[in-house]
DNA sequence: TGTACATCAGTGAACGCGCGTTCACTGATGTAC
DNA sequence: TGTACATCAGTGAACGCGCGTTCACTGATGTAC
């Protein structure tokens, strides 16, 4: 009898590592990346604390592990979005990620556990690869000496644009996201002629 | 004779408020807003932990005064740039300015103490007071049904840069401040002709 | 000018808390025979 | 098909830690007389 055909009140969990980001992200949401405790993780899960260790080296690993989810759905996101229309689109696409995960956006891009070592480094290898693949795909529609420039051009609003988003500094829904789209308008109007592929 | 005259080991400090004050600051800058601990602010200024209360109300108060301080003097020096050359000066004055002061950035604009009670209201609504600011600066300068829109870009742009510059998403150095100004090259394309005062 | 005293800014000890992690354990699983 | 057993994924108890905050106190200050 294989374990996913059923899971009664057993001994064994079935997929605790599964719950268990499953559990960290619900966190997340919760109370934002400091919010982040293993024992509370477990908790929702309703398994004992040491029960994570046969999962995950420590509480750094975890955040580690839903960072990368949170960096691989992005990305599939933007993929996306990039077949359709081009800026506009995966500026959408990217400010709507992190609209509809604002805990998970923010321990992607914000200190939460920065300068710490080994998790933190991963982070930060993470955000540079994702940079990257913003400035490849960017790379056959714009002159090659511009690239980088306008890659973090876009970057940065769009990385500025979801923060503000999420802090609620932008009003409530409809008028947020009328707000987003003008923003990305004034963007697109500083782009050279975009060769579309 | 006065406090301020000398102040040898006296058992009363002299202005333990503008020293806690002072030694926040310094931890916010060694470890981020999640550094920021009471008793390592008294620890750092050579006092236990209860003086401390005789200044303020709890740690989120202290939280909280540091952040004010911070919008202060980021007021002062985008007020200062702006008698310069425009949009181009006062983007480089606020992404200075988070360069030189990071954790204090970060305490200001970040999740840090974010959706906790009084100071997380209190520092929602400098960032709004922050952003209002900028629009009546910008608002003699560009059509009037524009100016949000614009502000809103301009806010976006400077915040989401400050942010990667100071998360050490640029190059080192001068590197980055030629990114920089490159960024801000481009922001200032969207613009309309701006009326100059 | 000298002294009693109220006020105020410090102190050390203690509280309760939640945390991450380690430990020795035990119950469940599934495989070898 | 049935059983012994190795493996593995859980458990509860316990550790040490640093934290924010409260408490009763005490030493210093400066003012009223």
């Amino acid at each position: 009898m294989s374990r996913t055909d059923q899971h009664e009140d057993t001994y064994h969990h079935g997929d605790l590592r599964k719950a268990l980001l499953d559990s960290a992200r619900v966190l997340l949401e919760d109370g934002g990346p400091p919010a982040l405790s293993l024992r509370e993780i477990a908790r929702r899960v309703g398994v004992s604390a040491p029960a994570a260790y046969h999962h995950f080296r420590n509480l750094e690993a975890i955040a580690q592990a839903v960072a990368e989810q949170g960096f691989g759905e992005l990305a599939a996101k933007l993929a996306g979005a990039q077949s359709g229309s081009g800026v506009h689109a995966m500026g959408m696409a990217y400010i709507g990620f992190a609209q509809a995960n604002p805990g998970l956006y923010r321990l992607m891009f914000s200190d939460g556990l920065a300068a710490k070592s080994d998790a933190g480094a991963a982070l930060q290898a993470m955000r540079t690869q994702a940079f990257a693949t913003l400035r490849s795909a960017l790379e056959p529609q714009v002159p090659q000496d511009q690239t980088p420039a306008l890659a973090l051009y876009l970057w940065s609003v769009t990385h500025g644009l979801a923060l503000l988003a999420i802090d609620g500094q932008l009003g409530r829904a409809e008028q947020a996201q009328q707000q987003i789209a003008q923003v990305l308008e004034l963007t697109g109007r500083a782009l050279p002629p975009l060769a579309t592929t």
